[in-house]
DNA sequence: GTAATTGCTCTAGTAACTAGAGGTTCAAGA
DNA sequence: TCTTGAACCTCTAGTTACTAGAGCAATTAC
């Protein structure tokens, strides 16, 4: 049985998000010590490890509490499970493109500034008062960083 | 002059967030009609322009305020905005780093699985409960997607 | 036994908005 | 001029995924 301060050292989840995590029952309620401190074991372990794992790959709490819950129901089908890694990748596609393009844009700017200049005439901001200048649409990008 | 709605036409940015960017201080607060409604001039709508595009390039609304403020104090140099660009491109580049090793991850998980399997041997939800078969770290990724 | 560490609950704060309630003003047509 | 419907007003609360802090209790090491 492990304290939460072990599961946390265990798992690389602050002990602070693993309560967080309980409350919202993306994991469940814990044995409790006779001071009422948590317990944990070796299944709450490895469900814990699941969840941090789906979120570095950047999977949102809800898709993970669908993942998890697919988990306890093996005999059906693992299409569902698919189709939210599909979206997670589709997603991850559609920023990565939205990023790149910022990226061409951005680097237009801040290359056009030697910090020489006064503000009067900085480059900077005249690009990011005028659209008109920019290459690319990149509209509807924020969110993003 | 211009209503809020009139404003929001214009500039592409919603009437409940010209409020919030008022509310916050990254738009002054401005003239009113006989019955209390906002009343927008040109200079006002060039502002929330800037914004706008500002947070279209992924910039923060605190680096906004910084840019904004600078712009007036034209005495300034303009080395300091061109700081603020470069981080703000220093970041994309990071994310798109670390998208990019997420999208190899995420491809090679959601291809493992044809959808026709069961639950009980998901490849997919294989590979999120054990990191070892991961073959980049992507840790510390959250946050991104 | 005591001190340091870790744990507990609860509230509130973060970024950047969005949604809704409940009420007022404006602009256009009859 | 009156009326109607759209647009406006303020205020509160909700969103995502946590993080920080207060104030107190339990555990562990010496």
């Amino acid at each position: 049985m492990l304290s939460i301060g072990q599961l946390s050292d265990k798992t690389g989840v602050k002990v602070p998000t693993i309560r967080y995590y309980e409350s919202i029952g993306i994991i469940g309620p814990v044995g409790r010590s006779a001071g009422n401190q948590r317990r944990y074991s070796k299944a709450e372990l490895d469900r814990l490890r699941f969840v941090k794992h789906a979120r570095d790959l950047g999977f949102g709490l809800d898709a993970i509490s669908v993942l998890t819950s697919l988990q306890d129901t093996p005999d059906r089908s693992c299409a569902e499970a698919g189709e939210i890694a599909q979206g997670q990748l589709a997603d991850v596609r559609r920023k990565i493109q939205q990023l790149t393009a910022l990226e061409s844009e951005l680097s237009r700017i801040a290359g056009g500034c030697n910090g020489t200049g006064s503000i009067g005439n900085c480059y900077v901001l005249e690009a990011l008062a005028h659209h008109a200048l920019c290459s690319s649409d990149h509209s509807n990008a924020s969110g993003l960083a």
